[in-house]
DNA sequence: ATGATAGTTGACCGGTTGGTTAAGTGCAAA
DNA sequence: TTTGCACTTAACCAACCGGTCAACTATCAT
């Protein structure tokens, strides 16, 4: 333990914070080391390699967007539809308060590092797989609500919940790109339009 | 003129592979020009810098695909949800042999640089922004004549448009992080799903 | 034949990369 | 008081990064 004991703390927010808004390629052992006032000997005492505490920022956002997003938007005090409109809004808000503080809007830390990493690191690509199937059976469990009230359709709910999920990670990704976060508020809404039904329907 | 005179497209198609298949950090100078069988001095007489040549990679790519990708599924020679389903389809087939040679789905070559350079570089953010504008003109046209024929709703071409671009590319970077290009065929088709009606309609 | 020029070559540059190492320091249990 | 271990420090590493350079060669018009 340290005298402050946090040396491991601040050495991941501050590669949560270098990684998220530049990229995985662009944040450098040093320069997270620097952030967080440790030498970089400090850091491979903590961490055995960078793609170690990448794995550990990857928790450390799950964590902190399940309590934050996940489970405020689903939380079971509203009609299922109106859950969806939350999770967009919350989506929105949180987006639009990062690109203004970080100048860039960065869209969602999961989709950035499994796009740039998916191909070239398989522990990630994994890592980043678990993460969305977890947020897809949030989407599915409020689909299953929903379907079960409406007997008319056979809705295919992990097919449905999969796509929303596409679909707010398309939105994030042109959201970047364009760097602007009104295309969230704009498009966002539609994600209610999306439904998959079951084959044999 | 080189005897052969292919030297600039060698370069092109080597930084080509490399970095669809890689990412723009993994692929570096000496691997592309070893790639391509041409000496680092030969690779900055044709391009004054990796940035240059990234944005010519992404000139190559958008002609490619608007003749084999937007410009075929387009055609006005189908109704314009076959179009969207034409459009899914050959995505598909393409996302499935890349994804065959190279070992891995590779996903869309612009939503990858996107993703990992818009936060830092702007002026490959903006050439990016500009394909998925142009791309999304072409989403805009088929609708605007889905949208003459049906004159009861008030569709916002541009926005369904945007949604639509977004869905596909958000498909795509699941179907890149899941590495399974099952997930185009089975939630591609929603796409024709979305639509955002104009404010006063 | 000559000069200009497009293209090629391989050595070279300073800076950075992720990661290592040996020598400490400070605290806690025995 | 001593031992042990968690933690810190700063110097160090080979490999690689994007980019430069001066010298060279092949091809062209004159």
């Amino acid at each position: 333990m340290t005298a402050a004991g946090d040396t491991r703390q601040r050495i991941l927010e501050s590669a949560r914070d270098l990684i998220y808004s530049q990229s995985y390629a662009d944040a450098g052992v040093a320069a997270i080391c620097e952030r967080a006032g440790v030498r970089k000997g400090s850091f491979y005492h903590f961490f055995p390699s960078k793609r170690e505490l990448t794995l550990a920022v990857l928790d450390d956002f799950r964590t902190d967007l399940e309590t934050e997003l996940w489970g405020r938007a689903f939380a079971p005090d509203a009609p299922v539809l109106e859950r969806f409109e939350r999770f967009v809004e919350i989506l929105y808000r949180q987006q639009k308060a990062v690109a203004e503080e970080a100048g860039r809007l960065l869209g969602c830390p999961f989709g950035n590092l499994g796009v740039e990493l998916a191909t070239r690191d398989e522990v990630i690509r994994q890592k980043v797989d678990g993460i969305f199937r977890d947020l897809e059976a949030y989407f599915r469990e409020a689909l299953e609500v929903s379907a079960a009230a409406d007997e008319l359709k056979q809705v295919d709910t992990a097919a449905t919940a999969e796509a929303m999920l596409a679909f707010l990670e398309g939105i994030l990704l042109m959201a970047k790109t364009r760097n602007d976060p009104e295309i969230i508020r704009r498009l966002g809404p539609a994600v209610g339009d999306i439904l998959i039904l079951a084959e044999d329907s």
